[in-house]
DNA sequence: AACACGGATGGTAACGTTAACCAGCCGAAC
DNA sequence: GTTCGGCTGGTTAACGTTACCATCCGTGTT
């Protein structure tokens, strides 16, 4: 019962040749009306629908019209929102997504991407984990193309679309110092991910610009998820000499922090804006940066490549947003003239 | 250069028939391990990767180890935690996971369903957008198995995990009568929606058990998005007689009202949980819905069935949870003894 | 010495489709 | 009436793989 039929049944059911149903299948012309009309006859009383896993196998151009979307995870709004947009692409030029999560996780990163290769994707728009290079070289040469996204493969000669995580800590950071901070702690995720290392570099120079040293009681790496964030924070919340502002390193930690409290009594200021960070008590003062528009240009220059572009590979960074909400402090006035 | 190395490329390299390489590549017995070694170092000098497309259609189980998610939204937290844990089950049994978002529309569902049966996905999980019938049944006869999650198909034969929307509703409706209420409002998204339709019927029922007409200029159905709704609920608060609480049918609603300031002034629970509910000023007291275990019920009925359970359709209710955080009001005491 | 056996390897057809080519057929033109 | 050309439809091979069977050879048995 779970028979498909095929072209051949068609053909046999219309009286016809299977190259005829093909042809009135494919929408070809040279098909006399009522040929076609009696091929559709048949195709619509045995409920046929074309294989195109046996078309792309044999077509010409072989390509799957199919990308994978690999992310480090899917539940995570920020992913979420950015495979949305780059479906929302795929569907507009009529290919299929494939998605996968790695949980940051080079193994599975490898798995997911190596069965995705093996179904024959045209592309893959990636957010990597960091390992995996000469897997990903080889998965090139074999002409899947790639694109990153959110973070760049480092030694991968590959597009990618990414913000600047440096330039965008360091105005965060700068908005402390300007409303009178010097202890400024870094809470941020696992020093592997690209984009935390970047921005824990703009909090060093934002902070060495302003003549300040990094104080490493005050900075904590490696905070995966929420609670594990909050737990570090309560701890730095109560230590002997606790900061006066916090910076934290994603939307993840930014929530650990408020979950623990942390914007009630000091300063606190995250890279990546969430829903209801204006509505909290103080509202949250945020980078922003716009996911859905990562995924859309990583996908639109990802066919690019796949419609033929051969140029070398492209870099693009896309802007952040300071968005001032208040928790960062009350600003400090600019000095009286005269003063002090 | 994009030419993927075959089977047969292998072959002439290792200086054996096709035959040979298939039976290395698929792992079977029967292979001198000297010419097994030999065809290991040509497939690794080639780059060589099966294409597992040409596979599939060969092998005798014609299945292709594809499920395809269906869902009304990627960019929806609460899909994409559904969609993580369909795709964490589909990944512990070497499955792939096509996704593709409805936006609520049957033609696109009809599209992408459409595009995931040529591909020859083994299975759907499904969250329906209510048409479409008679195509899924073709689907189905085609041996597509298909399970709908968060909404049933109602007049399909399917499998469906869903919560008690119903009786969820009632609760929280109750929950705000037991606080004193009597005048409150009921906002929810399009009735075309099985969900929407539920809990209104869970919000009449329970309004009619405590001897309530439901007021009908308290009602507001259709309300797509956060601004929307906001914009609903501005206009309703601002009314001759406007009432003293509000249910809100899904979580943007929910959001709407928190963003038009509604929990200030009026007693408000939604249904779904969100991020930081807890920590708004009030918390917000809301119906819980658990999406993973959702997606994870789902997938395994799915896998159950392409495995060839054959029983008929099941239907699964997962439970709600009321989550009290005060936004519905004090609680009223019990009558004092001897009391008024 | 003849034979059976089994392990290793190869050849061929097929999965469902399309590319490329070819065969009728019918009407128009000579 | 013959030739030509356009149109319709069919035939064959192939895409990359696996199922099935055939072959080959070395070994052990009687």
């Amino acid at each position: 019962m779970a028979a498909r039929p095929t072209m051949k049944d068609v053909a046999r059911a219309a009286g016809v040749s299977l190259m005829t149903v093909s042809r009135v299948v494919a929408g070809e012309a040279g098909v006399a009306p009522q040929t076609a009309a009696r091929v559709e006859e048949a195709i619509r009383a045995l409920g046929y629908q074309r294989n195109d896993i046996a078309r792309n196998l044999r077509r010409k151009a072989q390509d799957s019209r199919t990308i994978g979307l690999v992310v480090d995870d899917l539940a995570n709004p920020f992913f979420s929102a950015l495979a949305r947009s780059v479906e929302d692409e795929a569907y507009r030029r009529g290919f299929l997504v494939l998605v996968g999560s790695t949980n940051d996780d080079p193994r599975r990163e490898r798995d997911v991407v190596s069965a995705f290769s093996a179904r024959q994707v045209d592309g893959l728009v990636l957010v990597p984990t960091g390992g995996n290079r000469p897997f990903f070289r080889a998965q090139m040469a074999r002409g899947v193309k790639v694109v990153c996204v959110d973070r760049p493969a480092t030694g991968l000669d590959v597009d990618c679309v990414a913000v600047d995580n440096r330039a965008g800590t360091a105005t965060a950071v700068r908005h402390l110092l300007d409303r009178g901070h010097s202890r400024i702690a870094y809470l941020g995720d696992r020093q592997e991910i690209w984009t935390q290392r970047e921005r824990f570099i703009g909090y060093e120079q934002a902070m060495r610009a302003a003549g300040l040293d990094v104080d490493p009681t005050l900075v904590r790496h490696g905070l995966r998820g929420v609670a594990e964030a909050a737990a570090a924070i309560s701890e730095l919340m109560t230590a002997p000499t606790p900061p006066t502002a916090l910076f934290s390193g994603n939307d993840l930690v930014t929530l650990g922090a408020v979950e623990a409290g942390a914007s009630r009594r000091f300063a606190l200021v995250g890279f990546d804006d969430f829903l209801l960070a204006d509505k909290l008590d103080p509202p949250i003062s945020v980078v922003s940066q716009d996911p859905a528009a990562l995924g859309r240009t990583a996908a639109q220059l990802l066919f690019g490549r796949i419609d033929g572009d051969e140029a070398s590979a492209r870099s693009v960074v896309l802007a952040t947003r300071f968005i001032d909400r208040g928790s960062g402090g009350a600003a400090v006035g600019p000095p009286l003239p005269g003063g002090a």
